[in-house]
DNA sequence: TACTCGTGGAT
DNA sequence: TATCCAAGAGT
């Protein structure tokens, strides 16, 4: 749920998940569609698929535990070098670095003296984070939440609070009296108005708000443009996100 | 590598 | 109002 999604919003969403689902072989037991309509508005809703993907994977090769170890998570469906890690190192308090994007931009101030990080690594960025941290493993969950939180809270994207850091004193960004970034520049996002993800949402929207059927006339009425629909909803269908039940009548998946 | 994939709060 | 960007992953 935190994949490129701000804690605040998954807060409330998370609690709803566990109490519904407290184990992964619950989730594995209900169909696919269950999960992404669960999981409502949160947004990429192939993660929801992927994570109940996850949970038939743990309960079929795991025995319904959560492994700990980096590799066989990074083997489970919409796990990667975040979240394998993130799952190593704070459920079960294994040294690992971890580095989402508040690390990643903590590090390009505080130790590379630049204002923001340069496009995502998987070897700079872990090689970073290795160099920083804590041999005892106890401080290494500690530290490698400690990089996170102070991204989200203090040393943010747009505004960072400098006054209240408390590593200003050995930040090499301020040392250097905050010189602007060089480097490359990060692409542009894409407008959400009118896009394909746009028409994508409303008939995610659509098909979660009933357990009936989706005809295609009332997904006509959700966009005008036609290529621009079709082309959603068949990437919609080839995504696994929706199913065809009968000609022109869509759901969310069911097995 | 570059692109795609939702949604909504903050500025 | 428009832009930014958020505990990324898959292809």
């Amino acid at each position: 749920m935190l994949q490129q999604t701000p804690v605040n919003r998954v807060i409330p969403r998370l609690a709803e998940w566990l109490e519904r689902w407290p184990t992964p072989g619950d989730l594995a037991a209900v169909p696919p569609g269950e999960a992404v309509r669960a999981w409502a508005n949160l947004g990429y809703p192939r993660r929801a698929l992927r994570l109940h993907a996850a949970a038939v994977e743990i309960t079929e090769r795991h025995d319904g535990v959560v492994p700990a170890d980096v590799d066989a998570l990074l083997a489970l469906s919409g796990i990667g070098d975040y979240t394998a890690r993130a799952v190593a190192a704070f459920a079960y308090g294994l040294r690992h670095p971890v580095v989402d994007t508040n690390t990643r931009r903590v590090i390009a101030r505080a130790v590379a003296g630049q204002a923001e990080p340069a496009p995502p690594s998987r070897t700079r960025d872990l090689d970073a984070m290795s160099a920083l941290l804590p041999l005892p493993v106890s401080d290494a969950a500690v530290f490698n939440a400690g990089m996170m939180e102070l991204g989200a809270v203090v040393c943010t994207a747009r505004i960072p609070r400098c006054d209240d850091c408390p590593i200003r004193a050995a930040c090499a960004w301020r040392l250097a009296d905050y010189p602007p970034y060089s480097g490359p520049r990060k692409a542009v996002q894409k407008k959400f108005e009118g896009s394909d993800r746009k028409v994508r949402g409303l008939i995610m929207a659509e098909l979660r708000a009933t357990r009936h059927p989706v005809t295609d006339a009332e997904i006509t009425d959700l966009w005008a443009d036609s290529p621009q629909r079709d082309r959603a909803l068949a990437g919609l269908l080839s995504d696994g996100l929706a199913i065809a039940t009968a000609p022109g009548e869509y759901t969310l998946p069911q097995e």
